[in-house]
DNA sequence: TAGGCTGGCGCG
DNA sequence: AAAGCGCGCCAGCCTA
């Protein structure tokens, strides 16, 4: 076995937009390293990309990376050909699995602490790149320091973080499985999702008008042209000329203007002015993250997200460049002045996208934990887990169909994550004296959900984490033991997903020869695509999917609804995989 | 002029 | 004593 470290360095981070590997280097388990130039003159060109294609034809070769993702992909652009079939290792998930809470997991950075290698070597090249430059164009005498000090920094910490891998059963499971995860993103990072220029540039000259006009409305009450993002502006408007009250500070002491104060503000003092600011808010950050979507498409109107697998301290996932976990929706309940992005992507031509989303599974994942009877036996007949809690909360008045059930939900979620009867109130829309009782009656008939948060913080002063139901540790500082709840929540709905992303990965490689794949992961869901002439296929493929995403075996059942997007994300539709 | 910080906000 | 949490991105502001 050749255990090497090995780094790329590349002309930039976004290898889907046409970024390559200039270079690499190696080290070795001794410490000895090479440093090779993939450009330059035709001689030494030639002759290191047939090195490195030596290196990788050697099956023996075990390659060990921090932040493989980017190195695979990196060097598979280079060579030509996948290298989804070869073992590696990755110290940033050693790094996230064995301390999820460290403050960077950046590799200079934990070789410092580690060993204190010193970090100059960055500073320096990152001068010579300041203007638009990029690393291939810095003097190849300070490349060759930095790229040996990287490959020895990633043996290192490979050597230093591996043996504890290695020493405890759940953490070698969740180590395979998150190398696993690796190829799994990688497919959907190379793949891209699909904007609708068309729709995009719509909705932007839409939302452009009526900003103008909300912008010319302002001018018309305050006088002035004021620009609402400005603190200075944003207060003259609100405290001088609409002469509103503060209702609260932010902590550095100014004025808060946040969405929750504006809507109590509206409440106690309705005034135009707030309407047109909460306009204002939406309809430009809507223009401008749409813009960023138009700018990150390529030629193809594809755009490539970077999928961070161990983005979160709760081993949660991440995207960015852009963040498609949070691209707004036109949900009217909440906003009033909705943006509907999704409208702006849409599945390839000649595909679906299937939206495989586990219902309510932050919820059952309280349930199984607290094992609260009246719960566990709701989810097991199937019926609505926030149905208990509404008729406790809104008595006869409980209307599951409307806006109290989202409002319940929100409670149930508060009150298990820690929540005083304040909290609970405000969210409810009841008074304090009306809240009061119920709360306590809440209290009374689920005292094991209630429990649950003191007794996990109690874990957590005495052992310092929580851990998941995998086995996954999650450190939370102590002082904030309250914090327990949610992370092993949070993690454990990460580990579930992310098993059932590798899953799903899998059984549509050999189902499908790789036609229909995963594009996306939101946390407690799967998007993916799946072409259209096999859609007679389709139900039997998703019937078999969704077994694979709900075999967990939980004390309530997990559930995972199919929804199917055909001309864009906004407009999904269930589907009826029927079984 | 770059980089860090804050407040605000979208998603889960 | 009381407290939901996790991300990424933006505009504006302040500092080096």
């Amino acid at each position: 076995m050749l255990v090497n470290s090995y780094d790329t360095e590349t002309t930039g981070l976004r290898l889907h937009y046409g970024d390559r590997a200039f270079a690499y280097s190696i080290c070795t388990r001794d410490g000895v390293t090479d440093v090779r130039r993939l450009d330059g003159g035709p001689v030494r060109r030639v002759r290191n990309l047939q090195r490195l294609r030596q290196l990788w034809d050697n099956r023996d070769f075990v390659p060990v990376m921090h932040n493989a993702k980017f190195d695979l992909t990196a060097t598979e652009y280079a060579l030509g050909r996948s290298l989804s079939a070869r073992p590696f290792h990755d110290t940033i998930l050693q790094a996230h699995i064995l301390i999820n809470h460290h403050p960077s997991h950046r590799l200079k950075q934990l070789a410092w602490e580690l060993a204190n290698v010193p970090v100059d070597d960055e500073k320096k090249v990152r001068q010579f790149c300041k203007d638009g430059g990029n690393y291939s164009m810095v003097p190849e005498e300070l490349m060759q320091l930095y790229q040996e000090r990287d490959a020895e920094r990633t043996m290192l910490l490979h050597l230093f973080f591996m043996p504890k891998i290695l020493a405890r059963r759940e953490w070698r499971e969740i180590y395979a499985m998150e190398i696993d995860l690796v190829r799994t993103t990688m497919q959907m990072e190379r793949r891209g999702m699909m904007l609708c220029r068309k729709a995009c540039t719509k909705l932007i000259a839409r939302l452009e008008a009526r900003v103008d006009s909300v912008l010319d409305e302002i001018e018309a009450f305050a006088g002035e042209r004021l620009n609402p993002d400005k603190p200075t502006h944003l207060f003259r408007l609100l405290f001088d000329y609409a002469g509103l009250p503060i209702l609260a500070r932010t902590k550095t002491k100014l004025p808060c203007t946040n969405k929750a104060t504006l809507a109590q503000l509206r409440e106690a003092h309705p005034h135009p002015a707030i309407e047109m600011l909460v306009k204002y808010r939406s309809w430009s950050r809507g223009i401008t993250m749409l813009r960023s979507y138009m700018n990150l498409a390529d030629g193809n109107d594809i755009i490539y997200p970077n999928i961070r697998t161990c983005g979160a301290i709760t081993g949660r996932e991440s995207s960015s460049n852009p963040n498609l976990q949070n691209v707004a929706k036109s949900e009217v309940l909440l906003n009033p002045y909705p943006v509907p992005a999704r409208l702006a992507f849409r599945p390839r031509p000649g595909y679906v996208n299937f939206h495989l989303d586990y219902s309510g599974q932050e919820m059952r994942l309280l349930v199984h934990y607290s094992g609260e009877p009246v719960l566990i036996d709701a989810l097991r007949k199937g019926e609505d887990v926030h149905g208990p809690g509404g008729r406790i909360f809104y008595v006869d008045s409980y209307d599951p169909t409307g806006p109290q059930r989202g409002a319940v939900k929100n409670c149930n979620f508060a009150i298990s994550y820690g929540a005083g009867l304040t909290k609970v109130a405000t969210v409810l829309g009841l008074s304090l004296a009306v809240a009061a009782p119920r709360y306590k009656l809440y209290k009374a008939t689920f005292p094991r959900l209630v429990g649950l948060a003191p007794l996990v913080a109690n874990t957590v002063r005495q052992l310092g984490y929580v851990e998941t139901y995998f086995g996954r540790r999650l450190h939370v500082p102590r002082s904030k033991a309250y914090m327990g709840t949610n992370y092993l929540i949070q993690g454990t709905g990460a580990g579930i997903t992310k098993r059932a992303q590798n899953r799903v990965r899998r059984y549509l490689n050999k189902a499908t020869g790789g036609e229909a794949q995963i594009l996306l992961p939101i946390h407690d869901e799967i998007v993916l695509e799946y072409p259209r002439k096999r859609l007679a296929d389709a139900r039997h493929v998703l019937r078999h999917i969704v077994e694979l995403m709900e075999a967990f075996d939980l004390r309530v059942p997990l559930a995972v609804d199919v929804n199917v997007a055909t001309a864009d994300w906004e407009h999904k539709q269930v589907f009826d995989i029927g079984g």
